[in-house]
RNA sequence: GCACCGGUGGCGAAGUGGCUAACGCGCUGGUCUGCAAAACCAGUAUUCGAGGGUUCGACCCCCUCCCGGUGCUCCA
């Protein structure tokens, strides 16, 4: 089976595979840390996620690498609005993504570069540039990209650049540019701000030319594929593209993509609409990462997804029905034979085959999640039925880690990662943004574990003296502070709604 | 304005030139339960934005129109 992937830069959809025979290199252009991430983000990221997963899934090995940007105009700007180093300020923000990745389920890339540790690549690269006139330098000492030179510039983005003409939407000479549309490489900077010395005076890199540096860096001139968001495709990844290309006459990337951007309750998300969040602002109004990352990843990448909160709620009792499935499957006591073990076996192995088939389709995450319910409602009803053994249990396991090692959703950290939620809001002095109920149930005065093992273990009293009330009271009251009680033959289960 | 993407049941969302239009959520009835929850069973689009066309046959191909979204500028 094989992993086929759409290419932006052929229009294609192709297979995609280690070039080297060893690993597959690529590159995701990272976040800027100027502030905490947003669920537009970490759609990119979390599909990029999925892809990375699902490579390694077919059998490949991964290089995977990510910038972080902790050098730009906002970083600069906030920073000194918080009267604070940019060294000081990115760092804070850089722990927060990652914080938020890891709540997200999202694998660490194998290099995470950040463009300050890599000025002298940068450099580096602009030179070789400049050797061949390609890049020159402006009178204020920024260095700028001459796309006149590169006769394919365009050609990922497939712009037609015939009809603009040069000056007519920018004034040229503001920018001291020989033409309108030639891009910063580097970008002389203004008394006081951060700066670096080197062979092109002193400054600071410009954006595009960092991913360049970095990946080739890290991954060779040419390697397999680059990632990232869809409005990166031009001009960033666009000018990447020329500025490597024009360096070492090779190709860059082989296989480019682009995750579509999301909707926020049909609009596009923006502070001025007021549908704009983080991650945090979710976690904090009692939403699940779990649900979050399911959502995120329930329409397929080259789609847009409109984010609803009726959508979180969807995902929530999906994510819940999934856990329940998996417990009752590790769990249950089930028999070496049955009358019809193999029925099932046969629907667990072809649920596999779809779910495969679904990835290896340009992730089509919707379908793969498809296939794995189509065997959840099998297997529950076999069960149901007497007719699920043991080994058919392993199977549906075995199943389920592969799902899961895409979706990452089944372990429970949930109640968890929302603690840590409030905890940064309280230290922030930003808890007056969580939902009260949110505080109740998870803050320093909700219940802990062992306090609702013992109001179970009470009920659980009440019910063997018949005491209805008493449990039904219990039960209710529990329900009340959000925890959910169910009964089966094995014992009390509870969990969080 | 130019370009691109989408419009499928109450909601979200796959999908294919021809088998009963996946899957999830929700809802209704039933089984189970002390009652619930979970789970299961049954039901929930004669129909795929509208109108034309191509075809033996179209939700899927072509044209026109309507609606929504996006890009063309910093942006995941």
């Amino acid at each position: 089976m094989t992993l086929e992937l759409f290419n932006t830069l052929t229009g294609k959809i192709e297979p995609l595979y280690a070039s080297d025979g060893k690993a597959l290199r690529f590159y995701c252009c990272g976040p800027t840390v100027y502030d905490y991430g947003h669920i537009g983000n970490f759609r990119t990221f979390l599909h990029v996620d999925v892809l990375r997963r699902s490579a390694r899934l077919f059998g490949m090995k991964l290089h995977h690498v990510m910038n972080i940007t902790d050098v730009d105009d906002k970083i600069i700007r906030n920073a000194s609005a918080a009267g604070q180093s940019i060294g000081d300020y990115s760092a804070k923000f850089e722990k927060a993504f990652f914080e938020d990745m890891d709540a997200l389920g999202v694998e660490r890339p194998e290099d995470v570069p950040r463009a300050t540790e890599n000025i002298n690549e940068m450099a580096a690269l602009i030179e070789r540039l400049a050797a061949e006139d390609i890049a020159y330098k402006a009178e204020d000492g920024s260095w700028y990209f001459r796309i006149a030179r590169d006769s394919e510039y365009g050609k990922l983005s497939k712009k037609d650049f015939e009809g603009i003409e040069d000056g007519a939407r920018v004034s040229v000479d503001e920018y001291d540019k020989d033409a309108a549309r030639d891009f910063a490489l580097w970008k002389a900077t203004k008394p006081g701000e951060t700066s670096w010395q080197t062979a092109l005076g002193q400054g600071r890199p410009g954006w595009h030319i960092e991913c360049s540096a970095m990946a080739m860096k890290y991954l060779g001139n040419s390697f397999d594929l680059h990632a990232g968001g869809e409005d990166l495709m031009f001009p960033h990844h666009e000018n990447e593209i020329a500025q490597s290309e024009c360096a070492t006459h090779q190709p860059f990337a082989r296989h480019w993509f682009h995750v579509r951007f999301l909707l926020v309750e049909g609009k596009k998300m923006s502070k001025s609409e007021g549908n704009f969040y983080t991650l945090r602002d979710l976690l904090l109004k009692g939403y699940r990462a779990s649900a979050i990352r399911f959502l995120l990843l329930s329409v397929p990448y080259r789609h847009q997804l409109n984010f609803t909160f009726d959508g979180l709620t969807e995902s929530t009792n999906a994510v819940d029905r999934l856990r329940t499935f998996h417990t009752r499957v590790r769990d249950g006591k089930w028999p070496e034979r049955a009358s019809n073990g193999a029925a099932i076996a046969e629907v667990i192995r072809t649920g596999e085959e779809k779910f495969l088939a679904a990835l290896g389709n340009d992730l089509n995450t919707a379908e793969a999640r498809a296939a794995i319910f189509d065997v959840l409602r099998a297997v529950n009803t076999a069960a149901d039925h007497g007719n699920f053994t043991s080994s058919n249990a392993e199977a549906t396991l075995a199943l389920l880690a592969k799902f899961d090692s895409i979706f990452a959703v089944l372990e429970d950290r949930d109640a968890d990662l929302t603690r840590a939620a409030l905890a940064w809001a309280k230290a922030e002095g930003r808890l007056d943004e969580a939902d009260p109920q949110v505080i109740e149930k998870f803050g320093e005065a909700g219940l802990s574990d062992a306090d609702i093992d013992a109001l179970v273990a009470e009920r659980t009293q009440a019910k063997r003296q018949r005491n209805f009330a008493r449990a039904d009271a219990i039960r209710n009251d529990l329900l009340a502070k959000g925890i959910l009680l169910e009964d089966s033959k094995d014992g009390v289960r509870w969990k969080r709604a």
